[in-house]
RNA sequence: GCGCUUGUGGCUCAAUUGGAUAGAGCAUCAGACUUCGGAUCUGAGGGUUAGAGGUUCGAGUCCUCUCAGGCGUACCA
């Protein structure tokens, strides 16, 4: 069973819908389509967005320019016509032109300090659960039964847990899909060494890569184990006992060191997940009779075909030798998804170098009927990681690296960091260095823009400075030493008082239209650079602030350990949907 | 060859999807401390966003071309 390691507390919150709910942005974007009423503008105004500086306020309105075309009006004078009819009582306090006709908004100190209380109050944060829940399938990690798990596995397994976190949170249903790769040609050979293993009580599976350089020793060196492979790949294709049992006790282990990997990493996948190419297997010949029905099958070289308009190549469904590909599993995958698992939205992270794979088999799918045309089909694309000379990351013998040694050696290296710390035994070093480790493996590569390739580096992702998990870590222990300071009951209200305040204050609202953005885009580092940005601003705000020091009124001191506590809170629940856990004492 | 993709200070990355003077961290230099956790904070220098055109009120972002890299290019997954 795997063992999720602390942070599955995802999925239980409260599901209840708050119908006067409004995000942040859009309580914005009601207060000026209100403006734009009474200024009789009949256009829909465009969305706020967050200011770019702190001078020209917390959000910004660039409509007039692109108003002043459709209008014949010079913007500054729509910009102005919009102020004027703009109500600055509730939502906004100050609004005032800029440069070419920009709207800069200034929020309502009293308004956000109301809404910080009711998040503070809120188990979700004041994240609304969505109303109208869509079914989302996301398929991530897929390891080859083959071979271990190596370091080209990390970036689907972990952004696609984090998004499975993300719509959960949100409220979608979220269906996790493992796609192991558990059939082919290669697993003749390897159930064929594994079979003559088993009969002189040797077999050993500790390490897939020597097993799999083995049994293709055994393969090329003698003709009649090869036969007997290749028969073998018949025989379990055609649901031979013996075969199947020992295939199946292959798998078995080889899916056991995938769960030791997905344990280690605290990523939430688990046998139910596992959808493996193997299921869909007595699906692929209708996939293909189905494609022959509809008529977009073509013969070409004695394979069979789908030509898509404006492709070159076409996508094969069957080979000349009677063999289904990868195409064919998708495709059957796709319809599975679609049709028996009701999926309005398919998402898979994969790599980006499959992404004209992708285009096809999406393209197929839909004009086959496979899948609805309003179901969307994504393919959240990711780059290559790279070692520090730009070149994909491989060990110093060329070889892959083990995902499994990359994390042990993560959490070594995390041990030593903080080894010379004082007040902490041996058995709670070990504990903190696992969350500090693998955080900061899985932060440093949810922070970087999934679709470029990114250069792994050691010091960088362990260090306690700069976008890093351990810097967010520590943020978040040091607001708790706060509250192991604080002896009572914490009451009143949230006053702001000065403008690193309300910036906090304005930041910690903005959690909600973050994470929506970043399940739209499917962007993780959306998510970091806002947590990095709260944990700055808290910082700052913490330096020029002080809560439990002489001479505080109590009144202000209860207010700013609620906005450190809901800092805290928001630290923690951003970080538990990228799956990384925090400490109260580091 | 064709297709996809990337190019942002010395290095590693951002940039709210077309918005204002392109922001952070590292590194460098200069400050703050009898620390509410200095694993912190404040500040400085460092950029013609690979190059050239174009589109428009406005371009790192869109279009065209050039240069450089990466990837893919029918019976692997």
């Amino acid at each position: 069973m795997l063992n999720t390691s602390g942070s599955d507390t995802v999925t239980t919150y409260s599901t209840h819908i708050r119908n006067t709910h409004m995000k942040l942005k859009q309580s914005i974007n009601k207060t000026i389509q209100q403006a734009f009423e009474k200024a009789n503008i009949s256009e829909i105004p465009m969305s706020v967005s967050e200011a770019t500086k702190p001078e020209f306020g917390d959000y910004q309105f660039n409509g007039a320019m692109a108003l002043s075309k459709k209008l014949g009006k010079n913007p500054r004078e729509i910009a102005s016509n919009i102020i004027e009819n703009l109500d600055l009582t509730g939502v906004l306090s100050k609004a005032e032109i800029a440069g070419p006709g920009f709207i800069n908004l200034w929020l309502n100190s009293e308004w956000i300090a109301s809404q910080c209380e009711v998040a503070e109050q809120d188990e979700r944060l004041n994240v609304q659960s969505k109303e109208n829940p869509v079914k989302v399938v996301v398929d991530y990690s897929g390891p080859n039964m083959a071979k271990q798990m190596h370091v080209g596995h990390l970036r689907s397994t972990i952004i696609g847990d984090t998004l499975a976190n993300l719509l959960t949170f949100l409220g979608d249903e979220v269906i996790r899909q493992n796609h192991i790769g558990d059939w082919g040609t290669q697993f003749g050979m390897l159930i064929a060494y594994l079979e003559e293993m088993d009969e002189d009580g040797s077999v050993s599976l500790k390490d897939l890569e020597q097993f799999y350089k083995n049994a293709k020793g055994r393969f090329d060196a003698d003709e009649t184990f090869a036969d007997k492979a290749r028969e073998y790949v018949v025989k379990i294709q055609s649901g031979d006992t013996h075969c199947l049992e020992l295939w199946q006790k292959f798998i078995d282990i080889s899916l056991g060191h995938c769960e030791e990997v997905y344990d280690k990493l605290g990523v939430k996948l688990t046998r139910k997940d596992v959808r493996a190419e193997s299921f869909y297997n007595d699906a692929l010949a209708h996939v293909v009779s189905d494609l022959q029905t509809k008529g977009i099958l073509q013969e070409s070289n004695g394979a069979q075909c789908v030509f898509l308009e404006g492709d070159d190549v076409p996508v094969i469904v069957q080979k000349g030798d009677g063999g289904y590909l990868y195409a064919t599993t998708d495709l059957a995958a796709l319809r599975y998804r679609a049709k028996e698992l009701g999926a309005k939205r398919i998402s898979y992270v994969v790599d980006a170098r499959q992404s004209g794979h992708f285009k096809q088999v999406f393209r197929v799918a839909k004009e086959a009927g496979f899948v609805p045309e309003d179901v969307k089909l994504e393919h959240i694309a990711f780059g290559t990681m790279m070692d520090k000379g730009g070149k994909p990351f491989k060990t110093r013998d060329g070889g892959t690296v083990k995902l499994i040694d990359l994390l042990d050696e993560a959490v070594e290296k995390a041990k030593d960091t903080i080894k010379d710390k004082e007040g902490y035994s041996e058995e709670e070093i070990k504990a903190l260095a696992k969350i500090i480790g693998i955080g900061a493996v899985k932060y440093a590569d949810l922070a970087i823009n999934r679709e470029s390739n990114y250069i792994f580096n050691w010091d960088k992702m362990l260090s306690f400075e700069g976008n890093t998990s351990l810097y967010m870590q520590y943020a978040y222990a040091r607001i708790q030493s706060i509250f192991r300071r604080f002896d009572g009951e914490i009451k009143g209200n949230i006053i702001i008082g000065d403008t690193l305040e309300h910036r906090l204050a304005v930041m910690l609202l903005r959690f909600e239209d973050v994470l929506d953005r970043a399940a739209e885009d499917a962007s993780p580092n959306q998510i970091t650079t806002y947590l990095y940005e709260l944990a700055t601003l808290f910082m700052r705000f913490y330096e020029q602030n002080p809560i439990l020091k002489e001479g505080v009124d109590e009144a202000m001191k209860m207010s700013r350990l609620q906005l450190a506590d809901l800092t805290a809170k928001t630290i923690k629940q951003g970080l538990d949907i990228l799956g990384i856990q925090v400490v109260d004492r580091l």
